[in-house]
DNA sequence: GTCCCGGGGA
DNA sequence: TCCCCAGGAC
């Protein structure tokens, strides 16, 4: 049998050495072909035919779903092309075994009617309507610095910067800055007192007070001080999860390894019927679940953007509560349009986001 | 689910 | 006055 997508199989495994890559899915591929290689020089191996074996390591790939918590959905999402025989581009598998590009998008999946009519709306009227998000953000932090000590800004202001507003958590990175606080060794030797007094007040000072110590302590003895450059490592850091993660690869290290999504693009992709729970027509539940399914179909040049633009939006327009429709101009597009509860008090109870 | 913390809106 | 908000840990 001719598979067209297999023959890029071994191109993939080819292009990328285990060693640099940090894709735990990578190196499996190239677990996978190093020890089909071995019984391929074996007289007793069962196949001449590359094009089967391609097909055979890939199989027992999907199936062994060694994949890592992180790269999960793109076994999911590369499965059904693999093994419906249907081909993907290679420039988009090169992106992805160099790193660049998390996922393959999926031919099954299609981007939803007038996305980009929404998207060209939400943009006329972001820029009619300054919103919070615009006046200042984490990428501003350590412009000035070199670039290990910009990215352990960078890092350090994702930290203070969850449930904190940007003004706040500006002018705590410039204390942090002042006192020379503001790297791996000084946080690491610095009290944590002090460091909660300068911080203060952004939201949870005391949690990130003590999570910035254990941080540092963490850079310093595994990156020289650096951070972490993939989105596994970033992880692992105490009070950093997925969004803020997502955040420090785009800003710290310049690569896109997934959609930034907070509880705005949650929310507004949602309301808008963009995304839905693997194989269902069911609103996602988490922001994880966004991420993964927005990025299906969104394409990537869009994965940056798409995140200030929905926060602005979601901060003066779309809000969580009493989304304001009748100023919005894409309510045309928009299923959830004018169904949001009209006031709290009609229903007491529990607050309904919006009736599907 | 609950907690963390404080600003701000109803 | 109450209670909502926000991202992460547990």
């Amino acid at each position: 049998m001719s598979l067209p997508l297999l023959k890029n199989f071994p191109a993939i495994v080819n292009l990328v050495s285990p060693k640099s890559c940090q894709s735990s899915f990578v190196r499996q591929m190239h677990t996978t072909r190093l020890s089909s290689e071995k019984r391929e020089t074996n007289p007793s191996a069962e196949s001449k035919n590359p094009d089967d074996d391609s097909a055979k390591q890939v199989r027992v790939f999907v199936r062994k779903k060694r994949a890592t918590k992180t790269v999960q959905a793109i076994v999911e999402a590369t499965k059904p092309e693999i093994l419906d025989q249907k081909p993907c581009s290679l420039p988009e598998i090169e992106d992805f075994a160099y790193g660049k590009q998390s996922s393959f998008s999926c031919s099954k999946v299609q981007p939803p009617a007038n996305w980009e009519k929404v998207i060209e709306g939400i943009r006329k009227m972001r820029s009619s309507e300054a919103a919070p998000v615009d006046s200042m953000g984490c990428e501003k932090a350590g412009v000035s610095l070199p670039p290990k000590e910009r990215r352990f800004a960078v890092l350090i202001s994702s930290l203070l910067s969850s449930q904190t507003k940007d003004q706040v958590t500006h002018g705590a990175i410039q204390r942090l800055l002042q006192n020379d606080l503001l790297s791996a060794e000084a946080i690491n030797k610095a009290d944590e007192g002090a460091i909660k007094e300068l911080i203060h007040p952004v939201g949870f000072y005391s949690r990130k007070a003590s999570n910035m110590k254990k941080v540092a302590k963490i850079c310093l003895d595994k990156y020289d001080g650096d951070i972490p450059s993939s989105l596994e490592e970033l992880l692992e850091l105490p009070g950093i999860g997925p969004k803020m993660a997502h955040l420090v690869m785009n800003v710290g290290w310049n690569n896109v390894q997934g959609i930034c999504v907070d509880t705005h693009v949650h929310r507004i992709c949602n309301r808008l019927g963009w995304v839905s729970r693997q194989g269902t027509k069911q609103r996602t539940s988490t922001p994880e679940q966004t991420r993964e399914s927005l990025q299906l179909w969104l394409p990537k040049e869009e994965w940056v953007p798409i995140n200030p633009l929905l926060v602005g939006f979601g901060q003066t327009v779309c809000t969580p509560l009493r989304p304001r429709c009748g100023i919005c101009k894409i309510s045309d597009y928009c299923p959830s349009a004018f169904k949001e509860t009209p006031s709290p008090s009609s229903t007491p109870k529990k607050k309904r986001a919006f009736i599907e």
